[in-house]
Parts: C-alpha cells; structure tokens; sequence
DNA sequence: GCGCGAATCAACCTTTTGATTGATGCTTGG
DNA sequence: CCAAGCATCAATCAAAAGGTTGATTCGCGC
C-alpha cells in the first residue's frame, strides 16, 4: 500500500486526484493540504511514502521551499512534482530541492499513476521530455542571476528606468547599467526588453 | 435536474469537477470535452442547461472562441467559465462572449455549485469581486489596442527594437513610433517596458 | 596569496527610444 | 459632409539606454 499526501491548493484538483487515486487497490490518501506549510507537516507527522506537490500555492512559500525543508526529515517522502509550469527553472529548482519526479498537470491518469509507483519505488519519475530538457539545459540554468541581478530585472520588468531602479535599490545609475551588462550577456541579450522576454521564457521571472 | 458538460483540457480537473457535482442529487454531468471546438459540439448535441468552460486549451482555439459560437444555438446552454486567469480582458472577453458566469479554479465547491445552480436559473453567476472588477475596469477596457497596435506591443514584448518591429511588419521606423505613443497614451505608460509591464498585467498580452 | 565572482562606481561615446508636431488617406457612422 | 479612428509617414530634438573601458573592495575557495 502506497501512502499518499496531496498537496495543492484548488480544492477542484485535489478532489480530482482524489478520484484518480481512490480508485486504485495500492495507492492510499492519508491526507491533504492547500499550503505548503501544512504540507511540510503532514510529511512529519504523517510519513507518507509519497507526496503530490504543486508549486505555486498563492503563498510567498512555495513547493520547492516545501520540498527542500521535507528532505530534511528522518523518514523523507519521495516528492512527486504536479504543476502548470514547465520552464527550466522551474524544473531545474524542483529537482535540486530533492523532488523524485515532475509531471505536468495535463497528464492523463495512468501517467500520474505511473509516475506515483515509480517514485513510490525510489525511481526517477521525470518523463522523458522532461528529463531531456533538464539534460539539455544545464549548462544555461548554471549561468543563472545573481540576487542582485535578479532585483534589477525584476523591475526593469515592471517598468523601471535605470534611474527608477538606482532609486528603488539605493544605488547609482552606474551601478544598474553594470548588472544590465552582466544580465545582457547571461541572458544573450541586446536590450532590456530582449533580457525580460528571455528570463520570462527561461522562468527566471513569472 | 440540472445537465452539465465540462469542458477543460486537464483530465484532473475534469475528474474533481465529476467528483465535487457526481455528488448532488440535483446535478448531471452528461458529457465531457477536452477541446473548445468539442465542447461547442456537445452543446449543440447534448442540449445541456449549463457548460464549464475554461479558457485555454493549449490549442489556438479558446473558451472565449467557443462561448461565442455556442451563443448561436437555438437551445444555448449558460456558460459558466471557470479558470486561472483573471485579468480584465479576460473577465470581460468571456462576458461579452456572452458567458452567464466566471468564476476562478481555486474556488471552493461549494462556490461552485451555488454558481452552477445560479447560471441554471439565468441569473449572473459572477462573484462580487469579479463583478466589481468588470465595472470598474469598463473605462480601461473600452481604451483598448487596435489590431495594429497590439501586434506592435506583442513584438516589442518579444524583445523587438522598433526597426525589428519595422521589418516584421512592412512599414517604416516612424510608424513603429506613432503606434509607440498611442499604445503609451491607451496604457498610460511612457517607456516601452512600462508598457509591457501595463499590458502583461491587463491580460492584453500573455 | 591568488583568482574569481559579486557589487559598486565612473567617464565617454554611440545608438535607440521617446516627445512633439505635422501631414495624408481610408473607412465608418451620424 | 463631417468627425473620429486607424494606419501610414516625416523631421527635429531631448532623453534614456547601451557599449566600452577602467577601477576598487569584499568574500570565498584553493
């Protein structure tokens, strides 16, 4: 028997992987949560084997904050990654938190059932696009932005001018040009609105 | 009795969505769609009294698309949208398509239900945020891009400088320009990034 | 200690963008 | 016919962004 914590917070798709799973003789939901706090703690107290994780929860903590702070208990659960997001980023911090699989939430139900056995058995549950994106893709998410860099297109997304920017982070115009060079090169970008575009496709912004 | 066909592209969804009205004496799911032209189609041969439609399908076609030709039916059903999305061109394409409701996926059941017995009836099934948001944002809304302009911001969001956008689209730098300060005067903005920022966040772009 | 990355700053120059003003032609609705 | 909106285009100038080069300091790992 395959015990199983549902972490998500639509209550339509926890109802629908209740359906899902409930009907299978081997797999088991001990229990649900709709934040990925009470998700930390049902892993604790509940020790499931498994647990359904998605990673936007409307909350400022997110599933791969979850994940990574789940790693950390005596008898961890295998994560099983469930969201609409299918960037590098995305992917990439997933599985540097320890998550033992990622499906996207389009997949059908014997996908997902697939997908839960396997990790449930201590496979890699990452189908094969998935996989080979990651593969694919190391070498550009390793050239990721610094925090700081990461504040300066985080507003030049918002609309910020250099000198709004230099404002807003105490700093002089100088200074922002600087990290908008290094943000151009990481990004193989010409100009900021080139630089936002690929960090939005590179998940790197949402 | 109350007939229901769901219409989204997530089979989990589709699954809690059976499992949450499968469980109302009053409530019957006669058909699901997995497509927007699908559902139209199960709306024209299933004559249900209400269909959940969401936005996006992953395909060209969207829910809004689909609400549209449904209205043509002789016995048309009352579509209720539920989705992620709830920017103003999203709530207010999907009414003027002549969706009887909107209601967002993170809603609770019982939400639901009261939303899919209030579009049954004919009443509006819009919650009181979105309907305060739908007056309120009229004004904005009615301000919107002509076609020309909103290739113009698709592609600067894209990362075009205004002689990219010449190019793609036949016409000299000076036309990019005065697209440029139209689209600025509509958004209120006075950068192009601000005005990406502004339409990203209006759900004229995506 | 050295090398590297990150953060900070500047000067100088070029390019692009944005603001303003003006114009023409076409289509649509009153 | 007139007005408004849309699409197109130009000239001129100011402001912002981008490119290049150079520098300093700090923290970390080898």
């Amino acid at each position: 028997m395959i015990r199983i914590v549902i972490a998500d917070d639509h209550p339509i798709v926890r109802a629908g992987l209740r359906a899902v799973i409930d009907s299978e003789a081997d797999l088991d939901i001990v229990g649900e949560a709709s934040t990925p706090s009470a998700a930390f703690e049902l892993a604790d107290s509940l020790t499931p084997d498994v647990i359904l994780m998605d990673l936007q929860f409307g909350t400022d903590e997110t599933g791969v904050d979850a994940t990574t702070r789940i790693q950390q208990l005596p008898s961890a659960p295998h994560v099983l990654v469930l969201t609409n997001y299918d960037t590098d980023m995305d992917i990439l911090g997933a599985v540097e938190a320890g998550a033992a699989g990622y499906l996207l939430k389009d997949a059908p139900p014997h996908e997902l059932l697939a997908a839960i056995r396997a990790a449930a058995a201590g496979e890699s549950a990452l189908g094969p696009t998935i996989a080979s994106r990651l593969l694919g893709r190391m070498r550009n998410t390793q050239n990721v932005l610094s925090p700081r860099e990461q504040s300066v297109i985080s507003l030049v997304a918002d609309g910020a001018t250099n000198a709004d920017i230099a404002r807003s982070l105490h700093i002089s115009e100088s200074t922002v040009k600087s990290h908008l060079v290094h943000i151009f090169t990481k990004l193989d970008a010409t100009s900021r609105t080139s630089a936002v575009a690929e960090a939005r496709s590179r998940g790197i912004i949402r």
